[in-house]
DNA sequence: CTCGACCCTA
DNA sequence: TAGGGTCGAG
């Protein structure tokens, strides 16, 4: 039996908004420390993690550690139906086919539960080791969505790089070419507008700009975003969601093709 | 000759929102008391009943009873016309095959007139007898659409239950079963923000949803919705019509194809 | 946060 | 053409 009771909705409505288009079917994990899931997009390039603390709750209850595999886009569709501000409650029980979301209004005139069916999802849990970057970029979310919507438009990947100065997005495509620097400032009014870089070394790494655009429809989320850079390994965008935890996105890079216009 | 002038000529593009998606072609009928319509809608499933009082307009003459056939994607199509804070007066011509749309901006000046043809319908006017309900709930009608369109992407049915507690409208489908209970509440801030459950018996029907989200096009109307209930009666959703009158829509029950499980 | 207007897609 | 989403305003 277990029982989650989230007073701010609206982030399980958003975190949904944000996996159901990469994610079709995939495995929650309840456990005592929170609810989290682990999944890789349809086309298995991309990896999707989400931790909700269970601090992040108004009541979590979770007599054992099991999985619930949900379609995502089932969920996502009862989720709309809560209001941006209801308290959501997840509730079930051992063995049980069948998941339950409440809904009740702030004022509690309206009470909503909406049954889903559980599905049997085989899916291989990778530990994910946390790795020393390269290079962490920390800009406004916004900022990032626009620029990977903009240069898709010119072309289909990315270069980012990294210096102490900035960050720089490039691409190239059949109608020219385009780069973005974001210079590193620090000097905002508030926080969260500052574009940060962490570097130890300069980086330079080129990825698919259709799994970042389908990453940045977390940025409600979170008002920044963070870009984990190392040669060879993913990229993590990690939009964290207040109080309770993170989603994040590992994507690897590309081998860059200009090398084979290097060649004789 | 006739001549109505109504002041408030959203209300009348309001009207037309509501019922042309329902309905194609409809008699409005003109009298002393008052401009009015009664339609089945195109499947001849549902019943649209409007009235408008001669009392809620500036200035209503209507020498003799008459009806006028009208296409009501055309009249919307001119009443869209008007602005929102236009006065629109409509008049015509015994005998006459076209009716003619009036609207005065507020400041004068902006005269339009529009002249529509008419059509010949054949429509059996229906009598319909004031009957006693086993239950009458009143709601904000901006709820009632929610909830009709939250239960729709579930389901093809709505379940609505009233008891003396509440009403409950509950819903099955493919991916799971919803069901969303109000609770009677009439210590509200705004009255018009209330539930009111009047009920002599407990009642329990079942209808299509289709139907029900296409009556809540009525909803910017008026911000409250009666849903009047009784075994075996249509169940009628009326929105007002300040100071002139009202929509009322009428839908038959569907009988519960639960019964079919029940028998040996 | 709710409402309305506009835009866009299905 | 209708429905959903987004954006902007109250």
């Amino acid at each position: 039996m277990f029982e989650l009771r989230l007073v701010q909705g609206s982030l399980l409505k958003k975190v949904l908004d944000a996996i159901k288009d990469l994610v079709n079917d995939a495995n929650f994990d309840c456990s005592s420390s929170g609810f989290s899931l682990q999944a890789m997009d349809s086309s298995h390039v991309a990896l999707v993690a989400l931790l909700l603390r269970s601090e992040g709750f108004e009541h979590y209850r979770c007599d054992r550690n099991f999985s619930m595999g949900m379609n995502l886009n089932n969920m996502a569709k009862m989720l709309k139906c809560a209001g941006n501000d209801d308290i959501i409650t997840i509730k079930g029980d051992d063995g049980s086919d069948t998941v339950t979301f409440m809904f009740e209004s702030p004022t509690q005139d309206k009470i909503a539960d909406f049954e889903m069916k559980l599905m049997d999802i085989d899916s291989e849990h990778l530990g994910i080791p946390e790795a020393e970057y390269q290079a962490i970029v920390r800009m406004p979310s916004a900022e990032f969505a626009r620029i990977c919507k903009d240069l898709s438009s010119i072309g289909d990947t990315v270069v980012i790089s990294v210096t102490k100065e900035g960050v720089k997005f490039s691409t190239r495509g059949d109608i020219g070419s385009a780069n973005i620097v974001c210079r590193q400032n620090t000097t905002v009014d508030k926080p969260e507008e500052a574009t940060v870089i962490e570097m130890n070394d300069p980086v330079s790494l080129t990825f698919a700009l259709r799994y970042l655009n389908s990453f940045t429809k977390a940025s409600p989320l979170s008002n920044t975003v963070t870009i984990s850079l190392s040669s060879e390994l993913p990229v993590v965008v990690e939009y964290k969601i207040a109080e309770m935890g993170y989603i994040r996105f590992y994507l690897a890079p590309k081998i860059e093709e200009d090398e084979e216009e290097t060649k004789p």
